[in-house]
DNA sequence: TTTCACTTTAGAATAATTATAAACTAGATT
DNA sequence: AATCTAGTTTATAATTATTCTAAAGTGAAA
């Protein structure tokens, strides 16, 4: 994703392309694969990559503000690790608890034959299916 | 469940019945129904049953003893809750996000046409479908 | 360029969980 | 039954993840 279209993704969802924005949605978004990271390793590769520190709070302010953007979804796993992931499609995950590893599966990879019906006066959002890996 | 089959199961599992132990296992297992609960949601519940308090730390060391005896299993759901379920067959959950209930469904009512192949080296552990509920 | 609502920031506050170390106890041993 | 000991409980401290606060900074509209 070009720079110029990250500031368009910004302005698009009405968040100020900030010099802070602007830096942590150009290392999330350029790039060819999804990419799924923890606030707390974000942060480490920001901190890494580049010299200027941005302060905590803001990669959570930011974030979250990515997210209810719909420019990340959020997906939780055992050991309450809160990952955030790039691919906002829908989509499922195997997760690799030997290496705290999340692995898209691309939502035609999986096919449910038979679900059961929502309880009464309420309605299915979503399905997300989760599987877990062993060696 | 009796209580002498509570403190079969503890025997069973290498967990000595405690005083505190007996207590929190025959809140949890005598009943009809499966429970799910937070550690928080259960001590409160504890607290308010009985008039001897347990110590927060020992209902977190039960619920984790529990579980790695194999008697609780463990389901996260979006916004960092931890839920424990007594129910430890192989089954999925509804999430209802409005009222934070998880609803147990049976693992013969979800049935998945097509999964895809484990990583290189990995096999698949367990299968979890997650189905999250709105109005 | 001035203005102001939105942002960032450092640090404090909160919440959930785990660690610590001393006191206690179930059950084996005597 | 008294003694012993590894396993357990407890209060409290520590840790970790996240959110709050309020002051300083800044995009962009006028």
């Amino acid at each position: 994703m070009k720079t110029i279209d990250i500031l368009k993704k910004l302005r698009s969802s009405r968040l100020r392309p900030t010099k802070q924005r602007v830096e942590i949605a150009k290392f999330l978004f350029e790039r060819e694969k999804t990419f799924h990271f923890t606030v707390e390793s974000l942060n480490k590769l920001l901190t890494k990559k580049s010299n200027s520190k941005i302060a905590l709070a803001t990669i959570y302010n930011t974030v979250h503000a990515f997210k209810a953007a719909g420019h990340l979804s959020e997906v939780e796993v055992r050991g309450n690790k809160t990952y955030f992931d790039t691919n906002v499609s829908n989509h499922h995950h195997f997760y690799d608890s030997e290496t705290s590893e999340l692995i898209d599966i691309d939502a035609n990879d999986i096919i449910i034959q038979k679900l059961p019906k929502a309880p009464n006066g309420k309605k299915i959002k979503n399905v997300e299916v989760f599987i877990n890996l062993k060696n």
